[in-house]
DNA sequence: TTGTTTTTTTGACAATTGTCAATTGTAAAA
DNA sequence: TTTTACAATTGACAATTGTCAAAAAAACAA
């Protein structure tokens, strides 16, 4: 749990006291491999944060599974539409892997923003951060080649690649799996 | 000015007192097509209103103008990197018709943030609306064919096929300025 | 208006990616 | 271990989109 909070600093700085009005909040949960952490038509009422294990999200279109993110170790994830709009999700959390899994509740974090200020502004740094990332992600999508950004998930996240199979990396990727097992012989 | 108060309270309800202490942020300009609200390299101080006229958000790539977003008459705009990391702009936000815009700046807001909850509440409202966007168009990047989200486009925002140029639609839509043409033929 | 420049469209061809089918590889269950 | 099921790769071909060049259309200035 020490992380977490170290965590929740980095995104941040609240006193002890701001610390102290979440952790009622704040749960820990063992989740086993292909346990959900976010079901389908479920609404989503957390701020996850994967301490241990690794997670993707994905959803369903004409059938077929589409990845559409996965969550490493020490990072933050939610249904953004089904958290904020509070309609059900379409959006799948599932653990890859056995995963220790913090949740922020969504009713605490929206009662303490309205009273508390300090709570307030963390609130809004995390979403800016969620923000500033799908901005990335959507150029990345939108300008770079399946082969560039192969190669920088490569470069940065090479821990996606080892832990990921490769139909979740192929959908990711926005590629059919054949196209990616031909990028990947060519590198 | 009405219509942007009106516009403020629709993404989160603010008392009077909310209202007038966001004031002394706010600023109108008119700007003449083809003027700049954002410059390259220039960092981005203010979140942007385009009352009345209509603007474009590009960036270059291998020397090529990319158009990133459109903002119609009645919407926010600004660059979500530059804003929240208070860096220089690799975007640049142009007029493409004469234009009045209205400026909040992000000196008053931050510091309102940190004194008035209120106001950290409705920025929070106001960059989740963001986050939701962005999430929105991702998917649409991702999962639709060029034609999809061309015919999106036609059915959801005619206006921007109507005023803006074929080649920023294009890059807009991540194709090439031909393959739109044929696209436009066979629809 | 005319002439000039820019934008949009069209054609031919190349490159990329998708689809379908078959094969090989891998991991869990009997 | 063998069997079984699923995942990943490969090949052949089709569909889509990009590139380059040229023509047509539109916008702009003299």
């Amino acid at each position: 749990m020490e992380t977490y909070f170290e965590r929740l600093h980095s995104v941040y700085p609240l006193s002890a006291e701001g610390l102290d009005l979440l952790k009622p909040f704040i749960a820990k949960k063992h989740l086993s491999k292909g346990d959900f952490i976010l079901r389908k038509d479920e609404t989503c009422r957390h701020i996850y944060f994967v301490n241990k294990g690794f997670a993707r999200i994905f959803y369903f279109k004409n059938g077929k599974e589409i990845t559409e993110w996965f969550t490493p170790e020490k990072n933050f994830c939610f249904s953004i539409s089904s958290y904020f709009e509070e309609k059900p999700s379409h959006l799948i959390i599932e653990c890859l892997e056995d995963s220790e899994v913090i949740y922020l509740s969504k009713e605490g974090l929206d009662r303490l923003c309205k009273t508390h200020i300090e709570i307030s502004n963390f609130f809004s740094k995390l979403i800016s951060g969620a923000l500033i990332l799908s901005q990335k992600r959507m150029d990345s999508i939108q300008f770079e080649t399946a082969r560039q950004r192969y190669e920088k998930l490569l470069k940065n996240q090479p821990y996606i690649l080892q832990k990921a199979p490769m139909q979740y990396l192929a959908s990711f990727l926005g590629i059919t799996p054949e196209t990616l097992s031909r990028i990947r012989t060519q590198i």
